[in-house]
DNA sequence: TGATTTTACATCGTATACGAAGTAATCGAG
DNA sequence: CTCGATTACTTCGTATACGATGTAAAATCA
């Protein structure tokens, strides 16, 4: 029971193109539950990782989500910038630089999960059988297309964080 | 069993982590395999459409690949220049674009399908238990995370394709 | 039929993502 | 100790990918 065999040439029966297919469905029902916050889902998958396990230089972030340094680089620094995180030159090693997420950056991620946690409970997936690799991913990439996630509203947080910054620009 | 519980915070049980990080480690699989060709992992996923179910719109590969048709139309210019498709206006409304693949993306196409079988071979992947998505995704993805995979020459249909269009640049 | 709406692509601006190359700090051999 | 490797990150060029918007053809309505 091979599950891609290499030789059939539909694109249906194939991994990548599931995982190729889905990964972006999933892009799409990220970037509409985040629009007009600057949150995205590489940034989403950020702040899980650092909230995961703590703080962390580049390369860990790195190999932890799976994604080159060289990307990782400038959208740190963008959200930085943003006040969700922190990065800061290891005194003991002056090329790493380590990540850090900030008390804004966990609020960000608190509502961003609630978010897409009430998203996926509305795809209502509970016939799709998950142990079928293939059309599971096809079930939920269908779900995810037709799907309306709630939008992540983080206004309220951003002025709270301006004003803290405001009041102290000793840094 | 739930597969994919909203509140678990680890990464590795999300599904859309899955995706997006098995999806990367495709890409940079048949970057590897497809460097130097011109070939990339969605041109080929646009080929293997248009050898699966024939000439198609615009809209009609967008809907098959899964992508947006504004991806697409940049990536269909090039790949025409490339001589492996053709655009053409339909006669009857002058809106729809008509792609199709040409002998060259047939031959193209055929000697990819053929490197990427080799490398999938070559993951071995009998243990990976595909009745389990996300291990199973994770399986493949470290896999090919560290395979070498072979990859794809097409200098000479590339020289060939040159000598046919140089002999009749009656287009 | 002429105006309006819709459809099908294309263009634009922005955001990843990668490999290759650059840079500065650390390590290691001699 | 010093100078060439190595390491950690950054920068650069290129390739998707998307939403928003533009444009021209076709369909629809008045």
């Amino acid at each position: 029971m091979k599950n891609e065999p290499p030789n059939d040439p539909r694109l249906d029966t194939l991994l990548c193109f599931s995982a190729y297919a889905l990964n972006r469905a999933f892009g799409r029902f990220y970037q509409a539950a985040f629009s007009e916050t600057g949150m995205t889902y590489p940034k989403f998958v950020i702040l899980m990782a650092l909230d995961e396990a703590g703080p962390m230089t580049v390369s860990e972030l790195s190999s932890k989500a799976g994604v080159e340094s060289n990307t990782l680089s400038p959208l740190l620094k963008k959200m930085a910038g943003f006040g969700i995180l922190t990065r800061t030159r290891a005194k003991q090693d002056e090329r790493r630089v380590l990540i850090d997420i900030t008390e804004f950056g966990t609020q960000v991620l608190t509502r961003a999960r609630r978010v897409v946690a009430e998203g996926y409970e509305a795809l209502d997936l509970d016939d799709a059988n998950p142990n079928e690799p293939l059309s599971y991913m096809e079930k939920v990439r269908c779900a995810l297309e037709l799907a309306q996630p709630p939008k992540l509203i983080i206004d309220d947080l951003k002025e709270a964080q301006e004003a803290v910054q405001a009041n102290k620009p000793k840094q």
